[in-house]
RNA sequence: GCCCGGGUGGCGAAAUUGGUAGACGCAGCAGACUCAAAAUCUGCCGCCUUCACCGGUGUGUCGGUUCGAGUCCGACCCCGGGCACCA
């Protein structure tokens, strides 16, 4: 018998599910490990040999776990909702839930075909309505729950409504006048609920938003690149919109904080941060200087008081730098220019601020021109009653800070260049350190010109100033973040509706009960009227009777409204990332219908241990999941407030495409040595119909009819095609799929190779070339225990025996084996898996030096392997159990899934003695065996009597001996 | 421009704390078995020199620390990834 895979591969998976060998009980005696993939979205496309990196070692690592003793959660599941299906759906008619539906099943074949140790009664789908119904509950939780910031997390609402009612607003206010407990009593319903929403965690409101006109829907700042959007590459321009958002802000320092008790690789961790980009300083008011051809000011002037006695504020990470401010720049959409701005440069601003609005996102990142203008306004410097030019330019953002800052152009490159641009005089406030060719950012220069701060270094200097700032009451310290609240509604039908209904204007939260808010079916996907989803022109949907919540009821009925008729439900749905923020946590209770997740079914499977996938989710569903995760756990309804514990960032498996070069004007194709010879254009060619790199002439003619008849420029005899490095791609034609290797060489192999490539972390172009090496490795492993005692003949393939043996192991074999459990377990640990493959290999080329059919050897190599190769394993090893049972294995076949795990013996490994190198003032000059326990005085008499030893040292006097521990031994001389 | 990674044979890559660089695999070369092929097995396989042994040299470049550097330090070059007017 030979290694057949297919019938193995196939027999032992139709196995695992038949005796649901891959159920994982919420066994809460047993110690668990959650080992967890990033849930793919199930494309049409299929899968190609770079998704199963991360689920092959997340597959080896559970199975690891699980020979270990350990209760292993490793499930599977769908991030469902999403564009491309409704994308799809708006060319084709085909419902996205179909369309789905058929990914889904393809995906699981696809997946079930490599053989991965999934509990499938574990899958989730976020556009299940069993599963969105939950999304939806956390939804409420978010919506009703409000940030304290003297507790630093999140509480119910109710908790603020009380302190408006006994104490009235909060000591810091957001967006809103502070009000007593009394004017609180006497603001109507609508007042007090928009009062109310500025402190949601999930709130509705009026905002810039990333409006994205080709996708009809608005995105979140990590799905908007460089102008356009992430899916499609479509301008996105920005938009004032009613939108729903997510307070993520409040999170920004737990979320930066948080970062140093989990496992993530350094470039993760510092993406993260710099994505929250927490920067301190101060903000400072600078006095308007009164100038008599000011503008009339307009009457909802921001400057209270009018000009008289009006300031503007700035934000500075550098307050140190106050004696050096030569100019103030102001964010071109601020208000407040349109009050400063002097007459005489009245027409010259308003020129600007039509030239700023005439330039897109697009425009603005790609050419960073330097542009500005002087509004005739002058500010005061506080310290120096310097008189200091106001102006606009588009360099100063509007949402950050105060969207006004102070210019020190001897000290910050920005600054400098607009200084320079418009020959505005510099401060030099830092002497020697700024040469006046480019600005210095030091923080360690000693001030000039500085008044009170002269003689400071400025590291120094920045707490005199703040205090001093304070002191005078005119500003603050101050902390800002980059990062702002997360966009959470959109204008999309395929995604979570919201579970809320609008009733005079008013947002009200449907009652739990009425969950799930279920999507109906639709014949049209194109959106409703002013940007509003498709589920705006399903009218009998919006205005379908819901009963509300509690208290909402009660406030609506108060205000006269007939609960059945009144208000519509809102139209957007949630963004992709809604399901995929929490799906972790169902995977540890999926069926419950009571509950999200049991709480004592989370507090067991607890923090997910190790989470595996690519970098492209640092920004956006990792810190999204990371804060719902913290709102969760600040709620009480979760025990942890860090979803992942470590987490693995797999390579990208890039495609290695192939090009074949066609001779302009001709049906002729020319080799890639001669192709400068002649004009050509370089054409994709599928790789499958490629060799290395050497086209299959007939594939290629075959692959479309116009090269039926085409011309070839061989150089050899053969065609040899170009190649390049790109991502992997159907329209590259350089995708590799799966399915194909698992039939030709079995899963364990493709397992095995996809390991054996590198390691995981790393991104690498795939090449099949080599598959074959680990394919030799396993026919090899088989032939330790299976001979072939009658040759193979044209009608079949030959007899072969079971040859594996009770008989003692050697301490040679026993050295082989106890060796290589050493060095698969630490490889496992430490997810060095293509070091292990290596392992493997070495030690079946050793077992098959020493001919060793033993079972005693044979049998812990096996178990080893398991994880790996798990189907090769688990045939051998039944095989194993019915030639030689034992009390473990009697009584019936039992699964190497339960075997008891190799343990490793160290006498075996290490030696008594050693081959020592020996160098003479380190270079390599002999060897020598030497006793591990001799002493460094024996080591040093056998050295010197060695005869190469002597003849190097010649008549020299060694200066020293340095002896490297099981290593080495060093004469110097 | 800034911040992370990373540069090792023809190729993918190994090398716990500085201690025999290139394990393992692919490709290649030579041989065994075969009428032949496939499969399998054996040997060689960084570069220079040599019939061979020996020797020299060698981990992007230059320099440093050390008895000893792929590994540590300094300067530079190249590649990959992320961020990019956040004051």
């Amino acid at each position: 018998m030979e290694y057949n895979f297919s019938d193995i591969e196939s027999k032992w998976r139709a196995h695992w599910k038949q005796t649901k060998a891959y159920k994982t009980p919420n066994d809460f005696n047993k110690p668990k490990c959650y080992v967890l993939d990033m849930f793919p979205y199930p494309s049409g496309a299929g899968l190609h040999v770079g998704h199963p990196l991360g689920y092959i070692a997340s597959d080896i690592y559970s199975r690891y776990k699980r020979l270990k003793g350990f209760n292993v959660l490793h499930p599977m599941g769908f991030d469902s909702f999403g564009l491309p299906a409704e994308q799809y759906a708006l060319d084709t008619g085909q419902h996205p839930a179909v369309t789905t539906k058929k990914n889904i099943e393809t995906f699981k074949a696809q997946l079930d075909n490599i053989g991965f140790c999934y509990d499938w009664e574990r899958e989730v789908q976020t556009s299940d309505p069993n599963y969105y119904k939950w999304t939806q509950w956390i939804f409420l939780q978010l919506f009703n729950s409000y940030f304290d910031k003297k507790g630093n997390k999140a509480k119910p609402i109710g908790n603020l409504i009380q302190q408006f009612n006994t104490v009235g607003s909060l000591p810091v206010t957001m967006n809103h006048a502070p009000f007593t407990a009394t004017e609180w009593k006497s603001f109507d319903e609508k007042k007090q609920q928009d009062i109310l929403m500025n402190y949601r965690l999930a709130f509705c409101g009026y905002g810039e938003v990333n409006w994205c006109e080709a996708l009809g829907t608005v995105l979140a700042n990590d799905e908007v690149v460089n102008g356009v959007s992430e899916r499609g590459g479509h301008p996105v321009v920005k938009k004032k919109l009613r939108q729903w958002y997510l307070r993520i802000t409040e999170y920004a320092d737990r979320l930066l904080q948080g970062l140093d008790t989990v496992d993530f690789s350094d470039a993760m961790k510092e993406m993260q941060s710099n994505w929250i980009g927490k920067s301190s300083g101060a903000e400072i008011d600078f006095a308007i200087k009164k100038h008599s051809s000011q503008s009339k000011s307009s009457e909802n002037s921001p400057l209270e008081g009018g000009l008289e006695g009006a300031s503007l504020r700035v934000y500075t990470t550098r307050p140190d730098t106050i004696f050096g401010v030569d100019f103030i720049v102001i964010a071109p959409e601020l208000e407040v220019v349109h009050q400063i701005k002097s007459a005489e440069q009245t027409a010259a601003v308003d020129e600007y601020l039509a030239y700023v609005k005439s330039r897109s996102e697009r425009e603005r990142m790609a050419e960073k021109k330097i542009s500005g203008v002087f509004t005739g306004a002058y500010a005061i410097n506080p310290f120096d009653g310097r008189e200091i030019p106001i102006w606009i330019s588009e360099y100063v953002l509007a949402g950050y800070g105060t969207g006004a800052i102070m210019a020190v152009p001897c000290g910050d490159e920005r600054d400098f260049k607009f200084a320079q641009h418009f020959q505005i005089p510099i401060t030099n406030i830092i002497g020697a350190h700024f040469n006046g060719q480019e600005a210095n950012a030091t923080k360690e220069a000693t001030l000039e010109n500085s008044g009170f701060l002269n003689g400071l270094v400025m590291k120094e200097a920045m707490e005199v100033a703040i205090k001093a700032i304070e002191e005078k009451g005119i500003g603050t310290r101050k902390v800002n973040f980059k990062m702002r609240d997360a966009a959470f509604s959109r204008q999309r039908y395929w995604g979570e509706p919201f579970p809320i209904k609008w009733i005079n204007g008013i947002a009200y939260p449907i009652d739990e009960s009425e969950l799930p808010l279920t999507l109906p079916d639709v014949e049209k996907y194109t959106p409703g009227p002013d940007g509003q989803g498709p589920l705006a022109n399903i009218e009998n949907w919006v205005k379908q009777p819901v009963k509300l919540s509690k208290e909402s009821e009660a406030k609506v009925l108060s205000s006269g409204k007939d609960l059945g008729e009144a208000g519509t439900l809102e139209t957007n749905t949630m963004p992709g990332y809604a399901g995929s923020s929490w799906y972790f946590l169902r995977y540890m209770d999926p069926q419950n219908e009571n509950n999200f997740c049991d709480r004592k079914v989370s507090d067991y499977w607890n923090q997910v241990d190790l989470y595996i996938g690519g970098t492209e989710h640092a920004v956006g569903h990792l810190l999204y999941s990371r804060m719902w995760t913290k709102a969760l756990y600040d709620l009480g309804h979760i025990g942890f407030d860090e979803p992942f514990k470590r987490l693995v960032n797999q390579g990208m498996i890039q495609g290695s495409s192939r090009f074949v070069y066609r001779v302009q004007g001709e049906n002729k194709f020319v080799s890639f040595g001669l192709k400068n010879k002649y004009a050509h254009d370089a054409i994709h060619v599928d790789v499958n119909m490629v060799d290395g790199y050497d086209l299959n002439i007939e594939t290629f003619r075959n692959w479309r009819e116009e090269y039926a008849n085409a011309d070839f420029i061989l150089e050899d005899g053969k065609y040899i095609c170009g190649s390049e490095v790109e991502k992997m791609s159907k329209r590259y034609y350089n995708t590799v799929n799966p399915d194909d290797l698992c039939f030709k060489y079995g899963a364990d192999t493709f397992r095995m190779y996809e390991m054996f490539l590198g390691p995981v972390e790393m991104s690498k172009p795939w090449d099949t070339k080599g598959i074959e090496g680990v394919h030799r490795f396993l026919k090899k492993l088989w032939r330790l225990f299976y001979k072939e005692i009658k040759a193979p003949t044209s009608v079949g393939v030959g007899e072969a025996a079971f040859i594996v043996t009770a008989e003692e192991a050697t301490p040679a074999e026993l050295k082989v084996i106890h060796q290589t459990i050493k060095k698969i377990e630490s490889d496992t640990e430490r997810f060095s898996f293509n070091t292990a493959v290596s392992g493997f290999m070495i030690a079946v080329n050793e077992l098959t030096d020493l001919k060793c059919h033993k079972k005693a050897i044979l049998e812990p190599l096996l178990i080893l392997l398991a994880p790996y190769a798990p189907h090769i394993a688990e045939e051998l090893y039944a095989q194993l159990c019915k030639v030689h049972p034992t009390s473990h294995t009697e009584g019936g076949e039992v699964s190497i899934l339960d075997a008891p795990y190799p343990i490793f013996e160290a006498k075996y490994v290490t030696e008594t003695s050693k081959e020592y190198p020996i160098s003479i003032n380190g270079k390599l000059r002999t060897t020598m065996h030497i006793a591990l326990d001799a002493t460094e005085a024996d080591v040093k008499a056998l050295v010197l009597e060695n005869e190469i030893v002597k003849k190097w040292l010649a008549d020299k006097e060694p200066k020293k001996f340095i002896f490297v521990k099981n290593k080495m031994v060093n004469v110097v001389i």
